[in-house]
DNA sequence: TAAATGACTCGCT
DNA sequence: AAGCGAGCCATTT
């Protein structure tokens, strides 16, 4: 089922700009490249677990390049079955290269703003 | 209001 | 190299 969001109900983060900085630090990853929740927590001036919960917040249908971020391991933080396949495929879309454990060079691939 | 949770990170073993 | 625990802080219950 599908929220009524209509009105301003205040329970959608991105509609109600509770982290436009975090969302903002999105739009500026350039493709084929990833960053760390730490180096976007690092712009915005907060922990990188609140990246983590802006981004857990976000609805499938968003534009946001979500994916392109990962661990300061260069490791897929979502679980395997929990987003972590369609996360993969998405960076590999992008040109992005995964170790044979999993794991992105991030000397080669991070950004940072 | 207080306690628990989590798409993290770092340091130690 | 890999695993474990503590610190971190907004959100949720």
């Amino acid at each position: 089922m599908q929220q009524q969001c209509l009105r301003h109900s205040g329970n959608d983060p991105v509609d109600s700009e509770l982290y436009p900085e975090i969302y903002a630090a999105l739009n500026s990853i350039p493709k084929g490249a990833v960053t760390s929740y730490g180096a976007i927590a690092r712009i915005v001036g907060c922990g990188p677990r609140q990246v983590g919960y802006a981004l857990r917040r976000l609805p499938k249908e968003t534009k946001l390049p979500w994916y392109r971020v990962v661990s300061s391991s260069g490791r897929i933080s979502l679980p395997k079955g929990q987003g972590y396949e369609v996360q993969h495929q998405l960076l590999c879309d992008e040109g992005i290269d995964f170790n044979l454990k999993g794991r992105i060079d991030m000397k080669r691939f991070s950004w940072h703003g």
